[in-house]
DNA sequence: CCGATTTCAGACCAACTGAGATAG
DNA sequence: CCTATCTCAGTTGGTCTGAAATCG
């Protein structure tokens, strides 16, 4: 249980810390990570469907976290000419801009994470991983 | 950047079981610690600020917390004796109950842990431990 | 008078359910 | 026909801000 309630602290906390450092840009962490999933693919573009495994949250999530990056212009909708069904996100010019800058900002926040040391932020990657791949988290 | 995500994600496959476990009970993962704290108190009871200190949530959230957890008959308000200002929440038998049943079913679950060997769990709280005492948690 | 404690109104955001449209 | 993808409407829950009442 003490391990538990270790990470729901400590997701309590950055949360709180990455959320504050986000708001200039209009972001929440949650849009931020869309944002720079998209920012590492290829095209510059997704389906909703793969950002929402990739990400783990339920389709309406990802409808909703795409609704708003698109209504700020970081975003915007394609058909995806693979596949009828589907949806495109792409990232926009101001997209690529805003998360360079929110980026510059968080790394020189240390990501929050300022009171760890290198070894100690490879604690918690590693510590975690059996967790995240037993859940089906893609796993680097 | 891998480490703030990898708990961020964590959070969320954790959250989603344990709620899901919690839900026969109608509860949820922050008003069960709240429940549990309240267990571990010497009286079964805890002002109000105290519960937002050690949980560290904001004093509206606890408010809110301790609301449903009334409405639910598993807490009752009572004035606090030593300072007019405070309220004191006070686990009832119900709650006890509840608390204890909830208890065992999470532990059958490992807590959503099942996953991770006990070094591994140790070695999640260790990683922590860090950043949670940089944030002013309280750290055993 | 100042500060601490709690509450309320109002807002936001993430996440969910359930239902429906569209296409493979 | 069945399944996958996405959207919409509506709800819930946790958290926050700002403001107020009460008391030390």
């Amino acid at each position: 249980m003490a391990a538990v309630t270790s990470i729901m602290r400590a997701h309590q906390i950055l949360i709180a810390e990455l959320d504050a450092l986000l708001k200039p840009y209009d972001l929440t962490f949650a849009r931020y990570e869309a944002l720079v999933l998209l920012t590492f693919s290829r095209a510059g573009s997704l389906p909703l469907s793969k950002i929402g495994e990739r990400l783990m949250v339920h389709p309406t999530s990802v409808t909703n976290t795409i609704d708003r990056l698109e209504r700020a212009g970081l975003v915007r909708r394609r058909p995806n000419p693979r596949d009828g069904r589907g949806v495109l996100a792409e990232i926009t010019d101001r997209g690529r801009d805003v998360v360079r800058r929110a980026t510059a900002d968080l790394m020189a926040a240390d990501f929050g994470m300022a009171a760890c040391d290198e070894s100690e932020l490879a604690a918690v990657f590693d510590a975690l991983r059996t967790l995240r791949i037993a859940a089906g988290d893609f796993a680097p």
